[in-house]
RNA sequence: CGCGGGAUGGAGCAGUCUGGUAGCUCGUCGGGCUCAUAACCCGAAGGUCAUAGGUUCAAAUCCUAUUCCCGCAACCA
């Protein structure tokens, strides 16, 4: 019985198509679950998508759809993503499903029976013209920040939770677990916030407007999309035989939502007596080139399906788990994409294979046995460092502590300097096999982050993907054949290299400033 | 004084917790090699580590203040 190993990414609101951060978010994720299933874990991968928010109406009907066809759309771009990026996920989850809809009402229903659920008034700074309530912060004048007129007091009534009873609780669940919050940014923001502020109780109903999740005995109310929403991860295998995967893993989440997975969540399992999540990994956001936030107001986003469509969904892979930091926010640049896949893709990996095996096969029989042959090479230690640094969640120094490996290969191939051995077949023997052996364990180390290239690097030698820890070095026969190109080099786009040249009409310029 | 992150050679980043010759990738320049996707290897130039004070034998690293940038601020998913 191996050990169980369950990741989920935080479903997605279908209120329009994917945009990077979903792509990184999905692929990250992946890495994680490949990675886990390589290393002999039990693994189990949802995602899916969030469609109960009311903001779904407004949206569907601006379109003159009909909700559910609305979100039925949405979702399936969402599918199809995951579908695009290769993403190994064992389910997808929408939860307008009934199978989520039963495991709502059940926890809700038990958080109500035992008094963590109850029925309350709200009351608050209210903007008539937005339909909206403001906090104090969001408006310390009490103006609303979007119209500047002045908010009028107005009481809501509407289901509660009791959160704020479990103040002390979750923060010590925080502090005895210091792993459960990764990186330690966000673990020191959450426990800053928790220690500084009363906990408040959490508004978890909305009036029913026709979508949404009903709450069990008063049909006036649904119940808060965010409530409903974090259940997703339970709900996708609670009675069926997956549930023994639970309870998860590791969350994998955008800072921005940090809060609800970190506070909310923990708490309400906690009140229902259901195991906690081990781990809640935060990936930074995913930012314009110039450093700004990627939005439609500001016109800098880019689709990941476009860039699917120009570039190898390796190179695509690549470049967000290796470029973009893990613990921190990261600029989208589809030049350095290029350069990724050019330099260290193209150029050390792709190439180590051509240039051994091409040597080999000029005046050789393709097949090259381990008999006889001494081990200079090997790749235990990059292993063992990938193996941490997964284990602290930065893939990105995984990827770059394999590449470490690759480096090393090229440089011993320039050291031992094979082309000079056609008279001696025992001494080029050795150095290719050892090659050889370098490209089989590198694309085994790399497959659960670039699995198609994993693949298709090992065809040329005739071996099949398989454990790191089975590959024998001297064990295996190579068998090869002609390689083609893996990364066939991309060019860079017309550097707009506008030198900013002396203005022709200096006046006008002036007049400018 | 709302919270958090950031400011390091041309670009992007590591190093800061646990002070002690400032490191990596790309780019630039020089050399080598010629098996290879004009790819690979070696070497060099280039930084007053945002600013100003302080602690110390010694500060990118600790303390204080300041400036600038970014994100969040919990019924906006």
């Amino acid at each position: 019985m191996s050990e169980k190993f369950y990741i989920t990414t935080a479903i997605d609101y279908p209120n329009g198509s994917p945009h990077m951060g979903h792509a990184l978010e999905k692929i990250a994720s992946d890495a994680y679950a490949r990675w886990h299933a390589f290393l002999g874990f039990d693994t189990y991968f949802v995602t899916g998508t969030d469609e109960n928010g009311q903001k779904l109406i407004e949206s569907a009907k601006a379109l003159g759809q009909d909700t559910q066809t609305y979100v039925d759309e949405n979702s399936k771009k969402f599918r199809q993503l995951c579908q695009d990026l290769n993403v190994s996920n064992n389910d997808f989850i929408r939860t307008t499903e009934k199978r989520h809809h039963d495991v709502c009402i059940d926890l809700w229903k038990k958080l109500e029976t035992k008094g963590d659920v109850y029925f309350g008034v709200y009351s608050g700074n209210y903007c008539l013209a937005c339909e909206s309530f403001y906090t104090e912060t969001q408006a310390p004048d009490n103006i609303c920040p979007a119209h500047n007129t002045e908010l009028s007091k107005k009481e809501e009534e509407g289901y509660f939770f009791k959160m704020g009873a479990y103040q002390d609780w979750i923060i010590n669940h925080i502090k005895t677990h210091p792993n459960f919050i990764v990186p330690s940014s966000s673990y020191n923001e959450m426990l800053s916030r928790l220690e500084g502020d009363k906990l408040r109780d959490l508004p978890i109903s909305r009036p029913n407007e026709g979508w949404g999740i009903t709450v069990p005995g008063n049909s006036k109310f649904v119940m808060y999309t965010w409530f409903d929403a974090l259940i997703n991860y339970y709900s996708a295998i609670a009675g069926t035989p997956n549930e023994k995967y639970w309870p998860a893993s590791m969350h994998v989440i955008g800072k921005d939502i940090t809060w609800f997975h970190t506070v909310i969540w923990p708490i309400m399992l906690h009140a229902a007596g259901i195991a906690l999540p081990k781990q809640v990994y935060v990936h930074g956001m995913i930012l314009a080139e110039d450093g700004k936030k990627m939005s439609k107001s500001l016109n800098n986003v880019i689709d990941p399906n476009e860039m699917l469509a120009k570039y190898p969904l390796d190179s695509f892979r690549y470049y967000l788990l290796r470029a973009i930091p893990a613990q921190s926010d990261g600029r989208f640049s589809e030049k350095e994409l290029i350069e990724k896949h050019n330099a260290e893709l193209g150029n050390s990996f792709g190439n180590l294979i051509m240039r051994v095996i091409k040597l080999y096969l000029k005046d050789n029989a393709p097949t090259l046995g381990g008999e006889g042959i001494t081990q200079e090479v090997n790749f235990d230690e990059n292993f063992a460092r990938m193996k941490v640094h997964m284990e602290k969640c930065e893939h990105n120094r995984a990827l770059e502590a394999l590449w470490e490996g690759v480096n090393n290969m090229n440089q011993y191939v320039n050291t031992k300097e094979p082309w000079k051995l056609k008279d001696d077949k025992a001494a080029l023997k050795q150095v290719v096999y050892n090659c050889l052996y370098s490209i089989q364990a590198i694309s085994t180390l790399l497959s659960p982050f670039l699995p198609d290239t994993a693949n298709k690097a090992l065809e040329p030698l005739g071996v099949k993907l398989g454990k790191f820890e089975e590959i024998k070095f001297g064990s295996v026969t190579y068998e090869l054949t002609e390689p083609t190109p893996l990364f066939p080099k991309i060019d860079l786009p017309e550097a707009p290299k506008q030198e900013p040249k002396a203005p022709k009409n200096p006046k006008a310029q002036k007049q400018k400033n």
